[in-house]
DNA sequence: TCATGTCAAGGCGTC
DNA sequence: GACGCCTTGACATGA
């Protein structure tokens, strides 16, 4: 089993998501992203090879702008010993990576356009993995997309999108995940039955919306769909509630009793476990403390010490006993908790209004 | 220097 | 149809 967190290590100063404006595009600004967010990258794994952190997903925005047509600079031969000595690095260590293309990657949408944009999007992802010259086992993870009022249409506009217009490079690495609003695992194994796409089991996903599959059976499903040697063993995403917000909130920090009542479903399958909470690679490094007293995992080298992560601010019951841990403040003042507790704002300007490309019809 | 607004990209729910 | 929200790190800008 392997453990990993997304993209972000906020231990470390740097950051691989570097990036600038589309109207501030530069080749020069291009190369300068590009080399500071490999060596970003390079650092965080590392990090993470360092405290037993063997999977990792990657942000996509290692390269700028990187399936948008205004990124004509061949970054790809430019930056073609970087990315293989990266590659070389995963190899050589058994580590594990993928990548989560986000929302604006939807393989279903009745717009041919944002259909196409997808692809690109995609093939510019598959093609970082291709350049670390890594095997099929590293992933690209999307969701089925929307539902456009008719579940059964959407998942046959999928089905149809992955056969006639996804190169083999893609399909090959796409991994399609249960999500928690509208396609369940149950959906996402018909996409399975279709194409033969691996799902990714997302736990929190599953008990936000299932058609009452057990944890265990889901997990053993879900499992089914990876091939050996092809796909690897599951990869899943973990996480739990947050304690008082909107259902579907992740937690901010590892809950190490549902960590453990999770290992407990899990039983003797093999996997490989994404952490999808706040706190990134402290919930991971607990994660692996509890699986290394549990020898699921291979123990810490002699003299390892873990890592010692600065507390949260947290809310605190009546009793002053932690409940959970608190939001990271953000630059933003955060929402209040309630309408009454508004202050009289002025009214806000439309979030889109100053986009420079209008979105397509939602009605659509 | 710091705080705030905004950013390529989408879809859904509410009013 | 318009708008807010989801999520959220980092850039850009103005005070």
């Amino acid at each position: 089993m392997k453990i990993g967190y997304p993209c972000v290590n906020e231990t470390l100063e740097c950051s691989a998501a570097r990036t600038f404006r589309l109207a501030s595009y530069t080749p020069e600004r291009v190369v300068e992203a590009v080399a500071a967010n490999l060596a970003c990258l390079q650092q965080i794994l590392e990090w993470n090879l360092a405290h037993g952190l063997l999977f990792f997903r990657m942000g996509s925005g290692i390269v700028p702008f990187g399936s948008h047509e205004i990124n004509t600079f061949p970054w790809q031969t430019q930056f073609k010993s970087e990315f293989r000595a990266i590659g070389d690095f995963i190899k050589a260590h058994n580590m594990r990576v993928s990548f989560h293309p986000d929302q604006f990657v939807v393989l279903n949408s009745p717009d041919p356009g944002i259909v196409q944009r997808s692809i690109d999007e995609l093939i510019y992802q598959g093609s970082l993995l291709d350049l670390m010259e890594l095997d099929s086992t590293a992933k690209l993870q999307i969701h089925a997309g929307g539902a456009y009022g008719d579940k059964g249409s959407a998942l046959a506009r999928w089905v149809e999108t992955f056969h006639t217009m996804l190169p083999e490079e893609v399909k090959v690495r796409l991994v399609v995940e249960n999500d928690d609003r509208l396609y369940s695992l149950r959906e996402c194994l018909s996409l399975h039955d279709e194409t033969g796409v691996p799902i990714l089991f997302d736990n929190f996903h599953h008990e936000c919306l299932n058609y009452g599959e057990p944890m265990h059976e889901a997990l053993r499903l879900a499992a089914a769909t990876w091939h050996p040697t092809r796909d690897g063993v599951l990869m899943m995403d973990y996480s739990s509630q947050s304690l008082g917000e909107r259902k579907g909130k992740h937690t901010d920090s590892l809950v190490p009793e549902l960590f453990r009542g999770f290992l407990t479903d899990l039983g003797d399958l093999d996997v490989d476990m994404m952490l999808e909470i706040k706190d990134k690679e402290a919930s991971a490094v607990k994660a692996i403390g509890i699986l290394r007293e549990l020898n699921l995992v291979p123990a810490a080298p002699a003299g390892y010490e873990p890592p010692v992560f600065a507390p949260r601010p947290s809310l605190t019951d009546a009793e002053g006993n932690q409940i959970v841990a608190a939001k990271k403040p953000r630059k933003k003042p955060a929402k209040p908790a309630s309408a009454t507790e508004a202050a009289p704002a002025a009214s806000p300007k439309p979030r889109r209004a100053a986009k420079a490309t209008p979105p397509s019809d939602p009605t659509l």
